[in-house]
Formats: C-alpha cells, sequence, structure tokens
DNA sequence: TCAATTGCGTTATGCTATAACGTGTGCGAT
DNA sequence: ATCGCACACGTTATAGCATAACGCAATTGA
C-alpha cells in the first residue's frame, strides 16, 4: 500500500505531528490548527483516521494521543507489530519493533486460532535521560 | 502484596467484574450498580483504582474497560507482563502470559535504560469461535 | 449528464475521567 | 477519652476524548 497524496486538512495534522517532540492529543491538534481554519474535533479525527489508515501516524491507546511514524520511509505495515516506549517524564516516545517479540505473539496466537487484526504494545515509564 | 479486605463498594464493582463476560466499561458498571446505590462515577473509578492497584482487575487501555483477573488465586504481579487476546466479536477476553516476549521486552527497556513502569499488550481480533 | 464517492464544515451529543468540596468512621498516640 | 489522622464515601461540577447526523462541494467515471 503506498500513501496517497495527502489532502489540505491531512497534510496540516500531519506537519503539526512531525513537528511535534512527544505526541499529541487531537484536542491539542485542534488548538494549534486554528489559525488554518479548523474549528471542530471532527476535523481532526478525519485526518487522523486516514493518517493511521495509511500507516504513517500511531495512536497510543494508553494516553489517547498520536505520534507520526518513525520511519518515514518505508511502510509501517511491514515491520511486523510496533512497540513504544513512553517517558512519563519527558513525554517522548520511542518507537521500536523485535521479531523476536512478533514471532512469540504470532505463536501464541497461532495456536489458539486467534485472528489479529490490530495490536498495542506500550511500555511507560522513564527514558534514560529521565530516569534519575 | 497481599490483598486487603475490599470495602463494600470495591465488592460490588468486583463483582460485578468477576461475573461478565466480558470488560466493562465503568459507566457499565455504574449503571449495573445503581439498585445497589450507585450515583456516580467517581464511586466507580475510585473502587476500580483501588482493584488495580491490588492486581485483582486490569484495565484495557484499547477500548477502556475493565476485566477481572484471569488469576484468582495467585498475585498478578508476578507473572511478569500481562497480555490480553480482546476479540472483537464477541468481546472475550483471553489473558495470558509469555515469558520469552516478557524478555525480549525487558531486554530491549534495559538496552537503551528504559525504566518501565506500566505496560500495556493488548491484540485485538477474533477469537476461535468467532472467526469465520 | 448523472450517479457514486470522497472530503469538508457545522451542530449536537455521548462517552470517559477527574477536580474539588465536605462528611463520617475507625484507630492509634498522647 | 479525645485529638488527630488516614481513609472511604457521597455529591456536584467540569474537563477531556470521540462520534452521530446533517448538508454541501468537488471529483470521477460510466
Amino acid at each position: 500500500m503506498t500513501t496517497p497524496i495527502l489532502t489540505k486538512n491531512q497534510s496540516l495534522v500531519f506537519d503539526v505531528l512531525t513537528k511535534a517532540e512527544a505526541p499529541l492529543s487531537a484536542y491539542t491538534i485542534l488548538d494549534k490548527l486554528r489559525d488554518h481554519g479548523f474549528r471542530a474535533p471532527l476535523q481532526v479525527y478525519r485526518a487522523l483516521d486516514k493518517l493511521l489508515e495509511y500507516g504513517v501516524v500511531h495512536r497510543l491507546e494508553s494516553i489517547n494521543s498520536f505520534v507520526a511514524c518513525a520511519h518515514p520511509d518505508e511502510n509501517c505495515h511491514s515491520h511486523g507489530l510496533v512497540a513504544f516506549a513512553i517517558c512519563e517524564s519527558c513525554g517522548q516516545v520511542i518507537e521500536f519493533h523485535d521479531h523476536e517479540v512478533d514471532h512469540r505473539l504470532m505463536h501464541w496466537l497461532k495456536s489458539h486460532k486467534f485472528k489479529a487484526e490490530k495490536s498495542t504494545i506500550e511500555i511507560r515509564g522513564h527514558c534514560a535521560s529521565c530516569a534519575a
């Protein structure tokens, strides 16, 4: 799946996420885009839905926020599972992939005949800089 | 950590979760307990906070819901990471543990000097019964 | 040209979670 | 015994996250 040309709203939302140092909530994105004509949450959520579908943005379920994918070039769907380490001090997020973890989880799913569609792996804690 | 005697509200919430076939949202729990005098969300959230702290209930971040721990006897903190397979058809949740997954994630965290505090592993899809 | 699709804007609403206040109860230390 | 503290509880209000439902405009392809 290649990413289509983004619409105006999608580009605006994507740019905001790309420039952000940390994940942003939909409402934070909305506030940052009021100067560009955004007035309602749905404008943000609709853009986010598409960006998530294209795989260029990830949703962090545990903090109700969104981040740009750390791999601008490759297609994120090809990495297998994606995991996130989220620092609760500085807010920074490290996106990573571990094939062994993927493999073990896939093995469990297969052996239980569970058809996976979406997965969430999020670790919250403190990054190297923030840990005392 | 051993689980203290539960208060009345905590017991009521725990019982509702234990009897449920699927995870419940806080507001669903509230509705089920109106006959027992519950009137406000905080009554549920406060009980849930304690039950989570005691490790007898888990929160499913990806669906904003709560389930009773599948291991009534043991202390859930001793399992290492907990993972959940959530069926989007029937709502059923399977709680499982995989030491190899734990080990790999811990290894990544250690090598990146990331101090983990809470982790979320949730797979959404369709269980064996529901998959066509 | 017509119909279907897609994006967009707006209003309203629903769901999830917490802040802030005050009350009552049990219990240990003085 | 009573004072002070910790904790659970109840209530009202509010904050934060997400979607339903409507209609309009632009695009595309039969």
